[in-house]
DNA sequence: CCATCTTTGTGCACGCGTTCACAAAGACAT
DNA sequence: ATGTCTTTGTGAACGCGTGCACAAAGATGG
C-alpha cells in the first residue's frame, strides 16, 4: 500500500485467506453495534477488542480487502460496514430454505437474525405429510416431494439441513441436485458432494466433546501436573487461555 | 515408535495438538457406526474415509494418543472407541445446564443425542417466571435465582448459553462465579471470561455468511475468472473442494 | 522358517495463519 | 510550516497443521 506495488501475491489475485473470510462476520457485528450507537470512526484496537481479536491480526485481515483506515485516526465505521458486506456477498439477500422442520429446524425458522443479515427463509420443507401445510413461523410448511420444484422457483442457492442423520445424505443429493450449492449441515453425518459444492457442519456433540476433553484436563492437571512443578499449574493458565488454540468443529466436510 | 525413543516433543510431554482433539469425536463417531455392525478392524484408509479426513492425517492423530493398530491390519475398533473415549474424558458422564430456554434451548434440551455421547441435562433455566416449573422435555425449568444453588450442587462444570445477546455475558458471569469451567456459546456475542474458563462458540449467522462469500464468488466467477484463462473456472473446482481450507467459525472466544 | 504383501507410524517439507515490531502516513497543535 | 503524536499497513519470523512418501512391522501363506 505504502509502496504502492506488487501486493496481492500475483498468485492470488483476489484471494482472501478464509481464515480471514471466517473472522469478516465477526467484525461485521461490532461494526454494526458502532454504528447503531453512531460511532464515527474505530481504531484497530478498539474494533479488535470488541471482535475478541489480535488488533495486528485485524489490520492484517482489513488489509486484504484494500483497506481504507486512516493513520492516526482508525476506520470509518459505515465505510467498512459496506464494505465487508458487499465483501460477504450481503448486499444482496439470499434466500435459503430449511429441510427437516423438527426441534432444531423449528428453531431456526423462528431465529428472527437471518433476516436482519441478508438472508430470507424462502421455504421450510419436512418429509412428514401431517406438517404439510401447517404453518412454522409464519410459514406454511412444504412437503419433500416438491423439493426440485421449490429450489428451481425460488432461485434458493443456501440450504440448511435438519433432519436426523440417517436423511441427511439423501436430503443433500436431492438439494444439489436441484441446483443448492451451499449447505449448512446440523446433521451429525459426513456429507459427500460433488466439487464446487460447499459444505459447513455445526455440530452440537462435537462441541461438548471438546470442551469435556478440556475440562478432564483441568480435572486431571491440578491433581499432577504431570512432571511439571506444581507452580506450572496455574502458570499454565495464560497460555492455556484459548484451551484449543483455534481449530475448527464446525468445518467444511 | 518403531525405533522407540525420543517421541514426544518433550516440552509437550502430554499435549494433543487442538486440531486432532476436534477430529477425535469424527472418529468416535464413525467408529462407534462400525462397533454396532460388529466390525471387527479397520484399515485408516477405511476409517478416513468414514470419518472424511485424509487417512495420514487420521494416522498421525492416533500415533499421538499412543496409538495401538497393527500393521497388515488395520486397528481394532472396540479397543479404539474405548481409547478415544476415555481421552475425551466420556467415560464419565457430564452435567449440562442450558440457560435460556427459547425456542434453541427448548430444541436442545429436546435433542436425544446428548445423554447418547456421554453428556446429561442436569438442569434447565430461564429468567421468565412463567417458565419456571414448566417441564421441557421431561425437566422442569427452574429460575434464574436459583443458578448458582444449582451450578454447585450439581457438580455442573459445563455451561450452555441460549439467551438472548444481550443477557449472554451477565449469564455467562455467574456460571463463571458459581464454578463452570466451560461454555458453549450460542448468543451472538464475544463474551470474556478469567482464564481457565474454555468458551465455544456456535454461531448460525456467521457460518450463513461465510456460505454467502463463497456463494457470492462461484456466481461472479463464471462471468469472469478475473485475468485468469477460462479453463481455470473449471479447473480450480479440483482445488476449490473446500472453499474454505479449513477455518473455525465455531471457535474459542 | 522364509517370502510376500498389507498397512502402520513418522520424518520431512511445505504452506497457511499468527504475531511482533516498526517505518511511514497523516492528523492536529503550535 | 514544522514538529509531535497516534495509528495504520506490512515485512519478516515463527509455529502449527497437512500431506507425501517410505521404511519397518507384522500378518499370512507356502
Ligand atoms: N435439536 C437439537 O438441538 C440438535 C442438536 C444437534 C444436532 N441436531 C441434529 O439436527 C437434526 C434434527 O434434530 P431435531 O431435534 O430437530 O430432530 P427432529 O426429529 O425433531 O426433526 C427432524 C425432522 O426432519 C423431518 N424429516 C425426516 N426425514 C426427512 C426427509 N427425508 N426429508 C425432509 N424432512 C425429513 C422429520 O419429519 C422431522 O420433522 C438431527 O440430525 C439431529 O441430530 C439437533
Ligand atoms: N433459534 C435459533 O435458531 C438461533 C440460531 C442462532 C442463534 N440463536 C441465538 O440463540 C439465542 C437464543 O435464541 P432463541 O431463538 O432461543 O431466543 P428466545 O427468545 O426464543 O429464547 C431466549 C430465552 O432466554 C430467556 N432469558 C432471557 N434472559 C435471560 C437471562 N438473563 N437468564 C436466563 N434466561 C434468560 C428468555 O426467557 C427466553 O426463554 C439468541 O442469542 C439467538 O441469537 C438462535
Amino acid at each position: 500500500m505504502a509502496t504502492g506495488r506488487t501486493h496481492r501475491p500475483a498468485t492470488r489475485s483476489r484471494g482472501i485467506p478464509e481464515a480471514t473470510v471466517a473472522r469478516l462476520p465477526l467484525y461485521l457485528r461490532a461494526l454494526t453495534a458502532l454504528s447503531e450507537r453512531s460511532v464515527p470512526t474505530v481504531s484497530s484496537e478498539e474494533l479488535a477488542a470488541a471482535a475478541g481479536v489480535n488488533s495486528a491480526k485485524l489490520r492484517k485481515d482489513f488489509s486484504y480487502l484494500g483497506s481504507y483506515g486512516t493513520r492516526g485516526v482508525g476506520y470509518d465505521v459505515e465505510y467498512l460496514v459496506y464494505q465487508i458486506s458487499r465483501e460477504l456477498g450481503l448486499t444482496q439477500d439470499w434466500p435459503v430454505v430449511i429441510v427437516g422442520i423438527g426441534n432444531l429446524g423449528a428453531a431456526l425458522a423462528n431465529y428472527g437474525g437471518f433476516a436482519s443479515r441478508g438472508f430470507r427463509i424462502a421455504a421450510l420443507i419436512d418429509a412428514d405429510p401431517a406438517m404439510a401445510g401447517k404453518p412454522v413461523a409464519g410459514i406454511p410448511v412444504q412437503h419433500t416431494d416438491d423439493l426440485e420444484k421449490i429450489i428451481k422457483g425460488n432461485g434458493v442457492s443456501i440450504g440448511v439441513i435438519a433432519t436426523p442423520a440417517g436423511a441427511a445424505q439423501q436430503v443433500c443429493d436431492r438439494l444439489v441436485g436441484a441446483g443448492v450449492t451451499s449447505i449448512l449441515n446440523f446433521a451429525p453425518t459426513v456429507l459427500s458432494v460433488p466439487d464446487g459444492v460447499d459444505v459447513r457442519k455445526v455440530d452440537l456433540s462435537i462441541e461438548l466433546q471438546i470442551l469435556a476433553f478440556h475440562e478432564q484436563r483441568k480435572a486431571g492437571e491440578e491433581a499432577l501436573p504431570d512432571g511439571l512443578p506444581a507452580s506450572a499449574a496455574a502458570a499454565r493458565e495464560s497460555t492455556d487461555k484459548g484451551p484449543d488454540g483455534d481449530v475448527p468443529a464446525v468445518m467444511p466436510a
